[in-house]
DNA sequence: TGTGCAATGTAACATGCGTTATTGAAAACA
DNA sequence: TGTTTTCAATAACGCATGTTACATTGCACA
């Protein structure tokens, strides 16, 4: 339980200095609070005082209307942040529920403020973390108004798969996968047997493998190709590092 | 051509002082650009150097897959900042145009350290900005999703319809509407046929009265109702005013 | 080591929305 | 004022995806 992934992610993009580092730790180890599987940690209404950091565990964040239709709107893994300066709003117009068991840390309103004060490095990662979140979410609108079945799902998990890679939480070709077909089916606007014929689509085209809660993913640019997956929104290239993975990952996977 | 919207958008929801007007004011005066109707402002891919504030017109964001699909993302009107903070990534991931002839004020950088440094109510008004833009990101999501081909119209049209008159652009029961049916469609994810079937409907049920680039909402509580439309998101109720301001019009509505 | 419940898998059938095509009515423009 | 282009309207037909139903697998926990 640290701030591991949190700061493997943001060093990607800004190089933190020492003492950025032990803020960030020390953050993420004062008020920590643990969650069970298939609970709610905020709800629609409620006005939180914390910002939540994630340091272990799967969440998403989700709407209902009245009679009771569902949208994941996006999910939460190891070391994001849940919605930076939720400080100005009156309160939440959507929940937060965990997927796994989670742990997560509550970012007070002073520590923004000292981090806005003296640490600029940081402020500046958070923003980053702010504006890939936005696109991202413009990334899921183009899936749901666009894409198929089969381009959806595909290109939502290359998403998953290269946000837990940033985060350092990948293997080899496969990674732990705890979203069921239902959660799948939520995200992605599709009912859940579509998904479940989605799924045999792509695994019959040696896509993906997924069993167990284990996905694993034996050809990254193939299955990029079949969401329409560009990963320009996920703005990883800054100072060019993360792009130089990507790029060397596809060409392992084409040559 | 003047801060107009954005100032009266903005004390909806923080009270400015003077000098903050002042501020603004001079910030959209300076720097000010034209667009004609149907052209790029910003394309997928360049670096903008500036903060776009939209001074009056309409316009909106959008994204293409590479074999043309195209889906609107979000819609700027009067008053409304494109991306405070795109200084931080690297290049566009999507694409500004207009749809009516448009004016725009560049910010600059220094424009928002300034601010930073000496303005927190403005700065504080700008986060209020942020958040919503991205709780209607949400929103879209939320539609794109779950919502019906008339439901997400009428959600749509009353998502406008709010945000429109939170700066000051609609008469009694009526507005400009410049956006065609092919503009809607590309937003909501349907196709232009279905959307000029459901614009049928929603005529037949005396929901709107729509013609000539000028829409009409006889009763904006039952379109509200027909959009499964809950107002929360737009979160236009901070010190009680613009809340108020909902509930009257649909106290009316109803009674 | 059962036993129950959640998750996955599959089949048959229904439908909301997409596609293609054509026409008329407005705008835009020369 | 005619000519061109865009936009709106409508019809016929097709398909991707939804719905309902039920069987199977697998895992949590007694």
């Amino acid at each position: 339980m640290s701030s591991a992934s949190l700061v493997w992610k943001l060093e990607q993009f800004v190089r933190l200095s020492p003492v950025d580092h032990v803020i960030l730790n020390r953050a993420a180890t004062e008020r920590v609070r643990h969650f069970a599987p298939r609970v709610d940690i905020v709800r629609e209404g409620e006005k939180p005082k914390d910002v939540h950091l994630i340091l272990s565990g799967w969440a998403y964040r989700y709407k209902q209307l009245e009679d009771g239709r569902r949208q994941v709107v996006s999910f939460f893994l190891p070391g994001d942040i849940c919605d930076v300066n939720v400080f100005i709003l009156r309160e939440m117009d959507h929940s937060i529920g965990t997927i796994t068991a989670v742990s997560i840390a509550d970012l007070s309103r002073e520590f923004f403020d000292k981090v806005a004060a003296g640490h600029p490095r940081i402020v500046t990662a958070f923003w980053w973390e702010t504006l890939v979140n936005a696109a991202i979410q413009r990334e899921w609108i183009m899936s749901l108004g666009q894409r198929t079945a089969l381009e959806r799902i595909a290109h939502l998990l290359c998403e998953i798969w290269l946000r837990l890679r940033l985060a350092g939480l990948t293997r080899a070709d496969s990674c732990d996968f705890p979203l069921t077909q239902g959660d799948l089916a939520d995200a992605t606007g599709l009912s859940k047997v579509h998904v479940n014929r989605t799924l045999q689509e792509l695994r019959a085209e040696g896509l993906i493998v997924l069993k167990g809660k284990t996905l694993s993913v034996p050809n990254l640019d193939r299955l990029m190709r079949a969401g329409l997956f560009n990963p320009n929104y996920l703005h990883m290239d800054h100072e060019g590092r993360q792009l130089d993975a990507v790029r060397t990952s596809s060409d392992v996977a084409a040559g």
